[in-house]
DNA sequence: GAGCATTTGTCCGTATGTATT
DNA sequence: CAATACATACGGACAAATGCT
């Protein structure tokens, strides 16, 4: 404790979060052992203030490497915006970028179309992949496509950045029409491509995207999103 | 590091998650000096455990007297859910209690306003309440009334429970009209309501209930709501 | 009210391992 | 290979809150 009869790593805690704020992301924090010189601390001390400016997103640790002033981008999730994880990272002015990582036929899982009050599919067109932003891996989707909205999913995919430039170029305009989204903790393998450490809590987003004239069923999709990364907005409209 | 090239810790926490499976919400967890001897490790790495665990909302810890098996709800917020704090916790199998703790009348926070993108009211009834689950503070309510709704709130609140059952003796039937839900950290005035440690994370949603039929707006209302008691879940439906 | 044991909260100091540069 | 930086763990000390005698 220190005169105030406040403990010492919430000082450390505030002093650094000061001088983060006058930093940008990407920057270099000093290094632990140069906090506890410093501050006249030990290691512990120094690490924990370090660790709570980590739970607060405010700071990213890479081991052998140092500590950097982490972003974190607003993604808002409504009816009204596009369901497009390019536009939405970049509207927020990130760089985004995803990666196919696993492709096949199968129907809806069970649990998603139960949360989701439809009937499951016989058959769709089943993807996942990896969002990046700003280079580091972020988002998780399992998604589960309408063949007759999208035929050759594979060969657009080569073609076009996101899943919502197929969709429009075939002449749909996809809309989020159903979705439930939360905090829970990402199975292990959705952790592990994330590059997380096992139990870690992310944002799970579940939804139905169709086609806002027709109404035809384009999409479902679940992804698990990091929370460091990304502060998700739920918004309802209205009418 | 163990045999398996896996940390101490993680190898603590799935045993203690394990035997928490088999226990039910309040029941005592060992101590953490009786976690020392029982698992052969130092207080600090029985300590870490523990804090994970927390982390997790798994347990409660309480100074001077012990760690607890704790209780999260599962709190839907859409638009077909009745806006009622008392209805959604005792849906959930617990107890709810709020307490009136500021009132008087004042303008919509402008921020408020713009976030929900509502014109902001000249005049309003403004209360601030705490809501308990269980016996424990978990949401801080800041609130804005339609005076022409609920002339008489005041008196209104000693007779009935919840905000929902003022509204319903009015004869209104108030829904969700918008919202907006995020996770936030705290501002330190909540943070000591909610009986949190500073810089705290916490559920923040903000929403107009307007009546069904009508359309009058009723209420506007800002609430923090603790992690570790509360699940959220956020959803939109077609239509 | 005073005193004591128990339990969690905070901090110190040291040592070693692992990943990156 | 060496230096640097973060990750993990050990052991000890005292403070603060609680509950009981």
């Amino acid at each position: 404790m220190n005169i105030m009869g406040q403990p010492v790593v919430s000082d450390l805690v505030d002093a650094l979060a000061a001088t983060i704020r006058r930093m940008h992301p990407g920057d270099r924090l000093p290094s632990e052992h140069q906090i506890m010189t410093r501050h006249g601390v030990t290691r512990a001390t120094a690490r924990a203030a370090v660790q709570e400016l980590e739970d607060l997103f405010l700071v990213r640790r890479v081991q052998g490497t140092g500590t950097f002033v982490n972003r974190r981008i607003d993604y808002p999730i409504s009816q009204a915006q596009a369901p497009s994880f390019h536009r939405t990272v970049e509207a927020a002015g990130a760089t985004a970028r995803t990666v196919l990582i696993g492709r096949g036929t199968a129907a809806v899982a069970p649990d998603l179309a139960r949360q989701l009050e439809i009937p499951e599919c016989t058959e769709t067109l089943r993807l996942e992949r990896l969002g990046y932003i700003d280079g580091l891996p972020a988002c998780f989707f399992q998604e589960w496509f309408n063949p007759r909205a999208v035929p050759d999913l594979d060969v657009a995919l080569r073609v076009f950045e996101s899943v919502a430039e197929v969709f429009e170029a075939g002449g749909f305009h996809p809309v989020r029409t159903s979705s439930r989204g939360t905090v829970d903790i990402a199975p292990p393998t959705v952790c592990a491509r994330l590059e997380l450490p096992r139990n870690r809590q992310t944002w799970l987003v579940e939804s139905t995207n169709t086609d806002r004239t027709t109404g035809m069923p384009l999409m479902l999709s679940r992804a698990w999103t990091r929370l460091d990364q990304v502060r998700m907005i739920f918004k309802t409209v209205a009418g």
